[in-house]
DNA sequence: GTTTTTTGCTTTCTCCAGGAAAGGATTTAA
DNA sequence: TTAAATCCTTTCCTGGAGAAAGCAAAAAAC
């Protein structure tokens, strides 16, 4: 389905989705229009889902991420995940097995906000946080 | 810094970094032009890192996600930091405070790759795996 | 209170990236 | 051996993005 060419075509888009077709082309020995050609089908395919962009957090009063286990009390997950998803501060959210039933990634702001979303959770189940002190990546 | 068009123009941004700058300028009730100084002004502050592209990882043979909390049993942080940059499976990779010293989240292909992955990890210490069994977000 | 500077916008103009169409080469199917 | 499909290149054209100039309002200086 892919193949080498796509691979790299797709590294140098996770680098930069703005690169420009042809400089693309150029890496991967073929025209720019080859490369959109390949693009659009990765499109159709589903393998590119979208593009986005790439924001520093900490300027944007995000400064603050935590990794938090949910142990759940109830077992309403269904109404727990619609309050997942509609919450700003919850970045990725994982149904987990082993310990606990999900993991997710959280930013805020400053310490305060972070009790505030714990004690929104505190309704749906028990959790384990894990600050995060320096991105390693 | 950023007032409230800024913050409309990273939301849509995010969304879709190639969405026009005519399109946007008409949400936020500006000129395309004005956009474009606007976004110019957010990459030389540094809140916009960059513009990348979102994939489905499960068609490019990284169908399991998990949650690793690491327990180095080494002080040689500097050389498992370094590991961890390299290591193609890492997604994330943060130091954390609470129980554990660092959190990764990897992507693979298999369970096999997985046990290869924590193979290598424990050089540097142990680790408690929580694999994901469904994105919520 | 008036002048000067700065900031942020719009308008205009130009250039080049990207998309469409056509044609060719190679592989696969009939 | 022919027909179809795939994937590429070349060519052409449109329209988006960037640069420059000009304007208006706010901020700073006097």
């Amino acid at each position: 389905m892919l193949d080498n060419t796509d691979l790299k075509i797709l590294k140098l888009l996770k680098s930069n989705c703005k690169m420009q077709f042809r400089d693309i082309g150029e890496v991967v020995h073929l025209t720019g229009q080859a490369v959109s050609n390949r693009i659009s089908r990765m499109e159709n395919l589903g393998v590119i889902k979208g593009y986005t962009v790439l924001l520093d957090e900490k300027m944007l009063n995000k400064s603050l991420t935590a990794y938090i286990t949910i142990f759940m009390k109830t077992t309403n997950h269904e109404v727990f995940c619609e309050f997942l998803s509609n919450n700003e501060s919850v970045m990725e959210a994982n149904r987990i097995s082993g310990e606990g039933c999900y993991m997710l990634k959280v930013q805020v702001n400053s310490q305060e906000d972070l009790n505030d979303f714990l004690d929104s959770v505190l309704k749906y189940g028990n959790y384990r946080v894990n600050i995060s002190i320096g991105k390693i990546k």
